[in-house]
Parts: C-alpha cells; sequence; structure tokens
DNA sequence: GTGAAAGCGCTAACAA
DNA sequence: TTGTTAGCGCTTTCAC
C-alpha cells in the first residue's frame, strides 16, 4: 500500500531560496527551471533539478497564483447527484482537465438550491479560478453573476455561447433524433417520449429533437410525458402508458427511467418488445445486461468534454483568438433488444402468452438474448 | 437562465485596501470582518460589508492561503470510473466538505495508472491542500509518499489508522456479513462469491466478511470468483456458475456483477430466485426496477463521507485532540425478489420450462413483479 | 543566460 | 475595539 510517511515536523517545507543556494544560482533562475522557461543551460537545469528532489521541494501554489495572477485551476459546477449521466461528465471533465495541466476545483448544485447555479460560480469564483465548466446547466431562472473568466456549458445548446461563454454538447438533440428514426424505421406509426424534466436544457434538447422527428415525418407528436430521470419515475409513466394500446413505441430519454419503464409495461403485461419498443438514453453499463437488453443511444461524455475543455483552455491561454465550436461527435444508436417492428394490428398482444418460440430476430442486438424462452 | 456578466474590464478587480478605503477603517479591520473574528463593532462591520458589496469586493484566496499557510481546501484522490460506488462516493464527499467550509479539489486515477495514487496524492500537495481523502483506496503495491496533513482513507478497513491517517468505512465487511446470513437463513447450503477485484481493500473486505460467516457457520466457503465490478464480468462469471447445479445462491459484491450475473443464469435457463438466489451489494437506484428486483445492501455512502469529513477537519483543526473512530453506520439489507428458499432437493430444476404458474411469495419484495409469467 | 529588486493581497503578531 | 508593521513564497520587470 502507499506508505504515508510524516513530514519532518522539525525542518519547515524548503521554499525556492533553498534549492536556489544549493544549487548555487538565483531564485530566478529555480522559478524558470519550474516552469520550464526557456534561456536556462542544460547543466544548470539539471543542477537545480537535482537540489529540489534532494530537498523535497514543492513549488507553493498559493504564492504562485498570487504572483502571476493565475490559479491554475479550473472550476466545475456539477449537479449533486450520483445519476449516471452528470457523473460520467465530472468523470470524463475531470480527465480532460488533468490533461491540460490545470487543477480541478468542484462545486455542486443539489437540485432545489437556492443559491442555485449561480451560487456555485460565486463560490469558485472566491476559490480562485481561471475558467469554469458548468456540466449539464439547469434553468435557474433569471440570475446574473460577475463573471471574469471565461465559461463552458457543457450539455447546453449552442445558443448559449455568448463573448466569453463556450458550450460543448453532448448532441442530445441529434441522438434525439436518432432514437426516434429508428423506432419510426421500425414500422411505428408514432414515438411516445418520456422526458426529462423541463428545467434542463439536455432534457429540453432531447425532447425538440423527439418532436423534430415526428414532425419532419408528418406523425402526431403524442404530449410528452415528464419524468425526473430516475427509475421510479419511468416506472410511474410506465403505469399510465400501459393501459393505452395504441402505445407501441417509447423514447425514454434515460436509461435509468427507461429500466423503470420496462418493468412498469412489463407488469401490465405488455411485453416489450413485442408489444412495446423501448429506446433508453445514455447506454449506461448495465443497459446491456437488463432484460430485455436496452436499445439505446450511446452519450459521448469524454468526448465533449475533451472538446469543452479543449476551448475553455484556448480562451483563458489565448482569448484573442477566437475558435470554432466544438463538432459535434458522431451519434451511436445501440441496437439491442427492447426494439422490435410494431405488433401487427390483426393479432394485438394484449396479454402475456406462454409460447417459447423465439422471437423474430429482425433487430440487430449486440448481446443475444440467449436461450430465454420468449413471451408474447 | 443564469446572466454571466463580464467584469469590467476597465477596473482590475477591488482589494481589501480598496475595501478598507471606502469604509473608513484599516485593512486588517476588513480582514477580521471576512474572517469572522471577534472584537469589530456591528456598526464597523455593517460600513465594511456596505464597501464589499458596493465594490464587488471578493476575498483573494491565494493571498489568504499565502498569508495563513492554511489553503481552506482538501483534495480527494478518486477513481476515474464513473461507477455507482465512487461515484456515489464523491458525490457524499463534495457535499460533505461543502458543509464543512472547504474547497474541494479533486483528482482522479485510472485503474493501471503508473504514478497511481500516490502520484495523485502528489499532485494534490502540489496544488496545495489542508486535507486528504482517499476514496476506495487500491492496493498499489509499496509506494511512500511525504505528506504533511491528515489524510483520510474512506472504504478501507480501520487497519489503516495512524498517527495523521484515519478510515471511516462504509462497513463493507458488516454489510457482506448480512448478505450472507440472508443467503443462508433462507436455507442455502453456502453461499457463492462474486468478488470484487483483489487489489480493492473494499472488495477485499467484502470476501473477507462472506467467509467469516461461512466459516462461523461451519459451512464450506467456494473459491470466490474475481470480477471487475462491470456487468460484463458478473455475465462472465455467470456463464460458469450457470452449469454448476450445486450452486444455489451467490453473493456479488455490486449490483453492476450481481445484474450481468442474473442475465447470464437466465439465458442458461437457471431462474433467478427459483433456482439460483442473487444478492447484490450497494442498491443503485435501478437495482428496485431490474427483473427480479434485486435484493441488495445498501452502501451507507452519504453518512461514511459525513462522518469521515468530520474527523479530517478535526484532525487539520485540532491536531492535538484525538477523536474516537467513526462508528459503523447501520446495516441495511434490502430484500426484494432476487433472493428465495433453495429449490427443493426432489425437483431440481435444471432446465427451463414453461409453467404460467405464480411463484411462492416467501420474500418481501419492496416492488412486486406483478403479472409476469414465471418461468422456472 | 542569469540575477536583483519590487511587489502580488492577505494575515499574524503586536501595539495602541 | 482598532491599527501598524512585517512578512508569506513566488513571479515579474528590468538590468547585467
Amino acid at each position: 500500500m502507499v506508505q504515508l510517511v510524516g513530514g519532518d515536523e522539525s525542518h519547515p517545507a524548503p521554499r525556492s531560496a533553498d534549492v536556489a543556494r544549493v544549487a548555487g544560482v538565483s531564485r530566478k533562475t529555480v522559478s524558470r527551471v519550474f516552469n520550464g522557461e526557456p534561456y536556462v543551460s542544460a547543466e544548470v537545469r539539471r543542477r537545480v533539478l537535482d537540489a529540489a528532489e534532494q530537498l523535497g521541494y514543492r513549488l507553493n501554489n498559493a504564492a504562485r497564483a498570487l504572483a502571476s495572477g493565475r490559479t491554475r485551476s479550473i472550476g466545475v459546477v456539477t449537479l449533486g447527484t450520483a445519476g449516471y449521466g452528470p457523473a460520467s461528465l465530472l468523470v470524463g471533465v475531470e480527465r480532460a482537465v488533468r490533461d491540460t495541466g490545470y487543477a480541478l476545483r468542484v462545486v455542486s448544485t443539489v437540485e432545489g438550491d437556492p443559491a442555485g447555479v449561480a451560487g456555485a460560480v460565486e463560490s469558485l469564483l472566491g476559490q480562485g479560478v481561471d475558467g469554469i465548466v458548468i456540466s449539464e446547466p439547469v434553468d435557474d431562472g433569471e440570475v446574473s453573476v460577475r463573471v471574469d473568466v471565461p465559461v463552458l456549458f457543457l450539455g447546453a445548446p449552442p445558443a448559449f455561447a455568448g463573448r466569453r461563454t463556450l458550450t460543448a454538447g453532448v448532441g442530445s438533440d441529434l441522438l434525439a433524433r436518432a432514437a426516434t428514426e429508428h423506432l419510426l424505421d421500425l414500422g411505428h406509426a408514432t414515438v411516445h417520449h418520456l422526458a426529462g424534466p423541463r428545467r434542463w436544457y439536455a432534457a429540453r434538447d432531447r425532447l425538440q429533437g423527439w418532436r423534430a422527428v415526428l414532425a419532419a415525418r408528418g406523425r402526431s407528436a403524442p404530449a410528452a410525458i415528464e419524468g425526473d430521470w430516475s427509475a421510479a419515475s419511468g416506472y410511474a409513466a410506465g403505469r399510465g402508458l400501459a393501459y393505452d394500446s395504441d402505445v407501441t413505441a417509447v423514447f425514454a430519454a434515460g436509461d435509468d427511467m427507461a429500466i423503470g419503464l420496462i418493468r412498469a409495461l412489463t407488469e401490465a403485461g405488455r411485453h416489450v418488445p413485442d408489444d412495446v419498443s423501448v429506446v433508453g438514453f445514455d447506454d449506461m453499463p448495465v443497459a446491456a445486461y437488463v432484460t430485455p437488453p436496452l436499445t439505446t443511444v450511446r452519450q459521448p461524455f469524454d468526448a465533449a468534454a475533451k472538446e469543452g475543455l479543449k476551448l475553455l483552455v484556448h480562451a483563458i491561454e489565448k482569448p484573442e483568438v477566437d475558435l470554432p465550436p466544438a463538432p459535434d461527435p458522431p451519434v451511436e444508436l445501440v441496437v439491442r433488444a427492447s426494439t422490435a417492428p410494431p405488433p401487427s394490428r390483426t393479432t394485438p398482444g394484449t396479454w402475456a402468452s406462454c409460447d417459447p418460440s423465439p422471437r423474430g430476430g429482425l433487430h440487430g442486438p449486440s448481446i443475444s438474448d440467449g436461450g430465454l424462452p420468449a413471451q408474447r
């Protein structure tokens, strides 16, 4: 295991002056070495590095920030929930930030937090950051914050982009279109939508993508149902949907909701996918292993975080040069076994019967559902 | 939405001297007000606050840290995966840290990272933190880091506790015992274990708890199978276990693995829970909605984070006074529908047959699995 | 290539 | 209850 050796209480931590003395150079030269500045001879550089190593020297970040005016850290405002989406984005951001050489400060907001995003941003500003990432922004109503660093909205429509305001999306709109089109292509007359909370821009985006496809194909758009991303809310929605035999296809804005939805449908005797097809959103790791394996669109969290951070760091370091917005990452629809063509009109399957014949393999599941006796 | 008003580029950010001038007091008094120190008259305090408000003053954290030697931030080393466990712990830590008034710095390690935990700790130390939280520590082999701040291990055995090293667990050992006992109480002859990677202390803890119960009851302990927390690894393990008809009960060290395991068993025609009972670990949100709803032990992430942070902050602020270790949080076993008594010896159910009779309701599921035609 | 001097904005210790 | 004086450890600017 990692041994944590307590620092020698006796001696204070070495400073750059100590290193300079040992190496026989000036403090400025030590500074040059540690900042990778040019104009230091290889010989001197080595001496400095050796001295630092020997002394166990570590640059004092506070002093550096104070003197240079740059904190070399980026702050992220995230949702204080362990939901798969926000958590994955946070992980992506962490990795991306680390690659840029910046440190990461995190503040989370809880749903219904009075201070909200504005409070979180203030807090970050107080801590000292060179840039801010707002992950999965939520509409908090009108609040205004004075900010003097660039801000990246991750998972918000590009409409947010402004002077020092950047966006990088996961392309929710496009992904939602792909999901809806998949269902329509399978032959469903229309697609119902189980949306996320309307306060979330991500939820609005998906809703809009779904609606756009329906409109483009001249299909009627049923009223969307609003969930809260949780499996429980999907379950609740499913109980309502199950008794409407017009419902043959549902696009859920999140995998958790999709799983809850499927459970409710199944309990009500509506078989997925034979009676109702369900598409999820996220492609969380369990999606391939639930019953039936879930057809879903994968969210490119890492790509979005990486692209977004590239933009942000650029805005921090070269504010004068504008960079084009990040390109939308490729759409990945993962077709598994929760979607199928609609039941034929002539045999409206309402209640389950026991029929061990395997079901038709029109769809191409990534994971076969093996020797399971099928129900219809 | 949150309006981000750009700072007036013209004027530099106000400093405490500006506030002091406007309020007609000294800089030290401003400092006093912002640090909540006593000995400031209400009248003066108000003047200072007003002046600060008017000027849009914000304390400069770097200067403060430099002058005081305290950064007022805590660093956390977390796993760079969006797994439900680590993510939940991180969220818990964030909340707990925020409640203490400290800021949070985050560094993640990826499995197989050469620098590993030691590198992450170094990085945090370089950034400047008053304390460190190591979430879900993994055995990295022998590495040693010089640390001069207290360190909290979250999710590690108390054996780690040392001079300035604290631990707060989620009581994995106890939880694992509860899971195993539940299965034994149901009448199973023994319980198989699908463990997490042996490098994880959390995995070892659970393994040990499982083994201890088996030993205490004089049952034979089958060899544990090692997974990697993923549903995929659970699935792989399940394919192996499915054809061993002695296996009637499995305790999986994580819900994801349990779900993968159940899928493999089901595909192989082994019904859960009639043929095989499965207990998971974590109680992730979807656990109640998969098929069958998963019996699992809930991990008290938030409680552990909160307790742990209390300890850590205490160690930072009052290093001289020792605090007793955090009490183990209560064990919560959530019994749903994935566990049942073992199949009776006389009718060894090996292959699925179609039998729509409902299965016995011995167990008390939180969520009934409704009108589903049962398979055995 | 290298070094000297002058702060960065705040708090600590002491004085008043 | 309030103010004064020194730094905290680094980077900057400019000189050599």
